[in-house]
DNA sequence: CCTCTATTCCCCACTTTTTCCCACTTCGCG
DNA sequence: CGCGAAGTGGGAAAAAGTGGGGAATAGAGG
């Protein structure tokens, strides 16, 4: 069953020649329940630490909120242009075929440098989409600095349950195939 | 189907010899959807940056609205004027034939360098029109910036728990100026 | 005022890309 | 061992993109 706070898990999947790979059936179950509420789908945009981050319609709307505040008038500086056109160029809403598959477009893979083999990642409220050998490389980096990292990003001193309760029950069922 | 949001996204096409482009079917729905409102069609402006702007009629009356409460900005009058004289002297309203191309005037094409290829691009509530090489490299220029606003921008928009957005400020504080 | 020319507009035709659908394989579970 | 769900591949239909001919229109020049 989908946990209903957010995404978790790991899912290996593979590109065909036509750019489409499955959406992993748990991620699925998640996106079609926001239905009616903007739309089937997922938008997809250029990460960081070059990966993809896809978005479910409700949350993209909250992450584009945050950019138009950026720049909410369309002449303001020339960085702020820069920014919001970055953003939103690299963008793309990709509906899901009657098979649960999603096209990627061609300037979104090679932003994330994406061949045929991915790896879907659940993080809470995105999901990640990564190359597979360059995720396996960020996740043996990522294991060495967890604790480090967990310090730095985490405030320890007050709100430890939040933090701790969403890695009790990810960790051992989502393992990649 | 449209993002229901806004414009996003990226497409190249080619102007032919008499200064025709297909306008990107995905732009093309949003645009149709308008009819009735203000007619069927683009209004294409010179831009910021050497590229063009360019509106549905609906955005249009907004942008318009934008652009003459600047001008009556008092310390920027006469610049003010200046933009708006040439934003709205050089407007040209373009309607798409029945194959969905829209004729740009020569003058717009001048202004933006615009050649053979050129680069439709979703900015959120307007379309910008790009030289194909030009847009590479302002894509380029903008990457670099791009993840240090990023950063910032989608941490601001998700729904982060409270240990995370207590300390999201501090993590990245020290790369924004 | 008429003619000639250049431009615009409206189609038709062709090519490429995208979308949709069907089918096969694999895996988990009873 | 069978069944259903999930993942994958590929072909066919539909849509999108592109090129170009020719009628209609407007403008310049005689």
């Amino acid at each position: 069953m989908v946990s209903p706070a957010g995404f978790i898990g790991q899912y290996r999947h593979a590109l065909d020649e036509k750019g489409r790979v499955s959406v992993p059936a748990r991620f699925r179950e998640a996106m079609e329940s926001e239905e009616g509420e903007g739309g089937l789908g997922l938008y997809v945009t250029v990460g960081l630490d070059r990966c993809l981050f896809a978005y479910t319609p409700v949350r993209w709307r909250a992450v584009t909120q945050s950019v138009r505040t950026t720049a909410r008038h369309p002449f303001a500086s020339r960085d702020a242009r820069r920014f919001q056109r970055q953003f939103f160029a690299s963008a793309a809403f990709c509906e899901p075929d009657a098979q649960g598959r999603i096209l990627i477009p061609e300037s979104l893979r090679a932003a994330a440098g994406l061949r045929r083999d991915v790896v879907f990642i659940g993080v809470e409220d995105r999901i990640e989409v990564w190359d597979a050998e360059a995720w396996i490389r960020e996740e043996t980096q990522g294991r060495e600095d967890y604790e480090r990292a967990a310090e730095r990003a985490l405030d320890l001193g007050g709100d430890l349950d939040a933090a701790t309760r969403r890695h009790g029950d990810s960790a051992t069922k989502e393992e990649i195939r």
